[in-house]
RNA sequence: GGCGCUAUCGUCUAGGGGUUAGGACGUGAGAUUCUCAAUCUUAAAACACGGGUUCGAUUCCCGUUAGCGCUACCA
């Protein structure tokens, strides 16, 4: 099978319903659809499941798409933008849009009698498997309406009563192949014969006329479209094994070729339960949001379930993977989300990447979460030396209270020093604004009140220290420089003849509110210089006043 | 209850009838540093259990156990 299928490129599809927003676990199943597609040549389609049209939203699909796009996985055949045309000849791409096409497939197989009308209500259904449990037999449908004869079902048709369709099977094996797991079957007399279409109003209330659409049900519609798109290779999450059998059924009914299908494990959280809410963040745009990088996350999300060949590396951008990926190399097992190893990774891309897309994303954080102390950034956008140059330049000229170029530069170069700073000691860019808020000011008396700080203050030397450097600090006009602190330091040494943290953590508390934190050779110039450009941020000298007057 | 899937360090994994069972994250120790982070060095850490098959099984087969998924006229 797989020898006739090199032959021809393969097409792989992914198939999210827009219900809820892009999870990790089916993010990570789009970028192995993705990853298969690239290797071998073949065509990757997104195809939307918004057949269930009460839960479906339409910000869901454009949140989806720009999820996707994000993550660097973008589609060859897929549906518009609401309104755009689609690209691809197997369209259209979303389900809601295909009712059609079912409805002529259900036909077919009515009127060559693979297909029949099953009166059965939700009730009896439901006694029949209560009585399967009880008797420790599968719980399957007994078949009962399969050979109703023409008189009873038009009287159950005249009476209005409510039918599904269900595809008649026979009593075998159903077998398929999961490129992960091998060979899978299911043993004759487990496997129901499945709704194709459901009662109009979900059960006993409604009509299902296959004329004017009666609901098709999610494994047959699946199935349609698959055939239909002419995809090869069904990649999919392992919650859908057990849907397979029927599905290869309505294959066989059909007179389709089966695909080749490859089912991926679940993602679990730390308990070892399906990965939700509850652990953490699970939505690709909350990870956006936190400031992770998508080639981090790409990255992650490849290394879960999957490994090289040389069984070494672990660092690939989605573009170094497309070439080693094969799905035989995926293991079968469920695997545990592991935050640690992802904020490793999404450290290890930060320091790759370029300064000034971090200093973009980084920009946006502060933005977001300081908008308090960071009012100059949030609309630094505008205050590009092209903007500046175009208003100058316009005529009659507009007025705009802008910043000069010498000032942007200045400040740029400023915010780059806070980046090198900080960026070292953090997981995701959103941490950025919580570590450096010291350098905009902190509350002396929280300091104080700290139960370690207040340890490390409560000694002699610390007090003997502070008043030293404090003293120093008040007889000093203008910017402390670091060539300052270090003569003070040294001065500091000798007069009190404490060193080491003893005296370095009282001066590291009173101007940073901390005993721990960045270099003070870095720090000084880093407040000092802000404070004189006209940032909202005390200066040492500020910082000493605030503290030792508490 | 039924059907199915899964089982190597705490976690992600490599490996495969005979190996010192490899790597990464995390953890411990050390170096560096005023401290923290980063960085470098280093250590500890695994084949679920029981039967086979075999000269030899962690590897192949069968059970057991545990975990997970499905068990709908949801997707």
């Amino acid at each position: 099978m797989l020898v006739a299928m090199t032959n021809t490129p393969p097409r792989v599809r992914f198939a999210p319903s827009p219900t809820g927003l892009l999870h990790v676990g089916n993010a990570r199943t789009a970028l192995y659809n993705w990853l298969f597609a690239r290797r071998a040549g073949g065509q990757f389609i997104l195809r939307i499941e918004d057949t269930d049209l009460e839960r479906s939203e339409t910000r869901y699909e454009t949140q989806l798409i720009e999820d996707l796009n994000w993550l660097g996985i973008h589609w060859d055949e897929g549906p518009g933008a609401p309104g755009e045309p689609e690209t691809g000849n197997y369209g259209p791409y979303r389900q809601s849009e295909r009712l059609a096409i079912y409805a002529k497939h259900t036909e077919r197989l009515m009127a060559e009698g693979k297909a029949y009308r099953c009166f059965c209500t939700l009730d009896d259904l439901e006694a029949e498997r209560l009585l399967a449990a009880a008797q420790h037999r599968p719980q399957i449908y007994s078949g009962r309406c399969r050979s109703l004869d023409a008189d009873t079902i038009n009287r159950n048709l005249a009476a209005g009563m409510p039918y599904a369709i269900r595809l008649g099977i026979e009593d075998r094996p159903l077998c398929f192949h999961d490129i992960v797991r091998g060979p899978v079957e299911f043993a004759a007399g487990t496997v129901s014969d499945p709704v194709l279409v459901r009662s109009a109003a979900g059960g006993s209330a409604g009509l299902s006329k296959i004329e004017g659409g009666g609901i098709p049900v999610y494994n047959y519609v699946v199935t349609i479209d698959d055939a239909l798109m002419g995809i090869t290779h069904v990649i999919r999450g392992d919650d859908h094994i057990s849907n397979t059998p029927k599905q290869v059924a309505i294959y066989q009914a059909f007179g389709w070729a089966v695909p080749e299908f490859a089912h991926l494990s679940t993602i679990l959280g730390a308990d070892r339960e399906r990965l939700s809410k509850r652990h953490g963040a699970t939505s690709i745009s909350t990870f956006r949001q936190m400031g992770y990088l998508p080639e981090a996350l790409a990255n992650y999300l490849a290394l879960l379930g999957w490994g090289a060949e040389d069984g070494k590396t672990e660092t690939f951008t989605i573009a170094e993977l497309a070439p080693i990926f094969s799905l035989e190399r995926v293991t079968p097992s469920p695997a545990i989300f592991d935050f640690d190893k992802l904020n490793w990774l999404n450290r290890h891309y930060i320091k790759q990447a370029d300064p000034d897309r971090i200093a973009k994303l980084a920009e946006r954080q502060f933005c977001l979460h300081r908008p308090d102390v960071f009012p100059l950034w949030s609309s630094s956008e505008l205050y590009t030396a092209e903007t500046i140059d175009l208003l100058e330049h316009l005529d009659p000229p507009i007025h705009l209270d802008l910043p000069s170029r010498e000032m942007i530069a200045e400040r740029r170069a400023w915010f780059l020093s806070l980046l090198a700073l900080f960026l070292p000691s953090v997981d995701h860019l959103d941490q950025l604004p919580i570590k450096s808020s010291f350098i905009f000011g902190f509350d002396p008396d929280a300091s104080h009140a700290d139960a370690e700080n207040a340890a490390i203050l409560a000694a002699d030397s610390a007090r003997s220290v502070l008043s030293e450097f404090a003293s120093r600090v008040r007889a000093h006009a203008g910017p402390v420089t670091p060539e300052d602190f270090k003569t003070w330091i040294n001065e500091i040494k000798a007069a009190t003849g404490v060193k080491g943290k003893e005296l370095f953590h009282p001066i590291r508390i009173a101007l940073t509110g901390a005993h721990s934190g960045p270099e003070f050779d870095r720090v000084i110039p880093l407040i000092e210089e802000g404070a004189a450009m006209g940032l909202a941020i005390p200066t040492v000298h500020d910082r000493i006043e605030q503290f030792v007057g508490v």
